[in-house]
Order: C-alpha cells, then sequence, then structure tokens
DNA sequence: CGAATATTTGGCTAAAATACCAAATGTAGG
DNA sequence: CCTACATTTGGTATTTTAGCCAAATATTCG
C-alpha cells in the first residue's frame, strides 16, 4: 500500500471516533449490544443523526449491526478501542500539568 | 467534569490525531524530535499548512515544541499514542476479513 | 543595521462534517 | 392489506476544517 494512502485509511478510521456523540455512543456499547433508539436516548440527538453517526462508525469498521424484528442493535466490533482512553487520559493529565507549571512563572 | 464535557475534550484530542499528515508527522516524531522543516519535506504541504498542523496539535497536548536557534523542533509529549496504531490495524483486518466473507454469499 | 532564513499569523476560498426535517423503507400484527 | 413503529435516506443550511498565499515576527550573521 503507498504511504499516503496508509495514513488516509488510519486517519478515517480515528476520524470516525472523533466526535462527542460518537465516544459516548462507543463507551456505551462497550458494555453490549444496544438497539438505535437506546443510542438515541443516551445522546439526546436527533434519531436520524445518531443512524447516520452509527452508519459512519460501520464504514470505519469500528461497530456491526444485527437486525431483530423492527430494532436494529449495534455494537463494537474492536474492543481494543477502549484502551485509547486510558492515554487520551494521559494527554489530558499532562496538558494540566503543563498549565500549571505556566502559572508559576 | 460534566459528561458531555468529558467526551467533547476527549474528542478534541482524538481530532488533532484524525488528518493523514499529522499521523505521518506522529509517526516521524516517535523516532525522536523533528523540525518544522523536516515535517514539511515529510508531508510536502505548504510550511504554514504544516504550521498549522503542528499548532493544532501542540493545542491538544499531543506535542510540544521548543525553539532552537532559528528553528523550532517539536516532539511527542506522550508516546502512549503509538500504542494506537496496532489497534488502528485491527480494526481494519476486521474490515478486510468482512469483505472476504461477504464476497463468498 | 540590513539581508537571509525559519516559522507563525491573517485572510480567504474550497471542501468536509454535522444536524435537522421530511420522506422512504422495512417489519410486525391485527 | 392497513397501521404502527424503528430505522435509514435525501435534501439542505450551518459550522468546522484545510490549504494556499502574503505579510508579520524572530533569529542569525556579515
Amino acid at each position: 500500500m503507498k504511504n499516503r494512502e496508509k495514513y488516509k485509511a488510519r486517519a478515517k478510521i480515528i476520524k470516525a471516533l472523533a466526535h462527542p456523540s460518537r465516544l459516548m455512543m462507543i463507551d456505551s456499547l462497550a458494555e453490549g449490544e444496544k438497539c438505535v433508539c437506546e443510542l438515541r436516548d443516551l445522546v439526546g440527538s436527533d434519531i436520524s443523526t445518531v443512524s447516520k453517526h452509527l452508519t459512519l462508525m460501520k464504514e470505519a469498521g469500528l461497530v456491526e449491526d444485527r437486525k431483530v424484528g423492527q430494532q436494529v442493535y449495534y455494537k463494537l466490533r474492536v474492543p481494543c478501542i477502549m484502551n485509547f482512553f486510558s492515554c487520551i487520559e494521559a494527554v489530558m493529565e499532562s496538558k494540566a500539568k503543563e498549565q500549571i507549571s505556566l502559572v508559576g512563572k
């Protein structure tokens, strides 16, 4: 794969994570399968908006869906995603410390 | 911190990763400090564009800078970022397998 | 000081992402 | 078949992001 393409492919997946509502849904899906309506209640947006977020994550390969009756259930496809968050917290802490040290100068 | 804010803060950091050029630079910075001009050669965009990418990553807390003479060196602030990529690859593989299984149907 | 080099900032345009509403689709049950 | 319900799709307006050029800033060196 051409180098430029490799980073583009990675960016697509990371972009699919890069939205507050989507992160909220991922956190929730870590507990297990949820239907679209449950996720809508969680994030509080219009259901069409939620559906589009889910489609986008599905296309990126983050989640998969399953139809049961008239409902559609989504679940995480690759649980290692959850490991991200500890590092994200580390970034925030590191940033916070920097802020503190700047005050002292 | 209010829940909604927590996810917004996380999203800001993840957004700062979510661009091919920025991922390319992060990969390169994993080897060690680089000046802006080296990173411009790497990604091939206008230097003002590269500078803006770096500023954005700095504001997110991903990198820090250091001025040496007339050059500015950037380095990774939180190395655990690099752990992301193995999971990203896993997402891509999982996606690829899905594609293959669909062909067979 | 004045020229040369590295980087950042401001301004602007084009492209991408987001959100909502309305309409379409799919499924279940009477 | 008709209605109700869950979800997706289409269309559109708004916001955000990206990239380039030109100008400003900072530093080095003669």
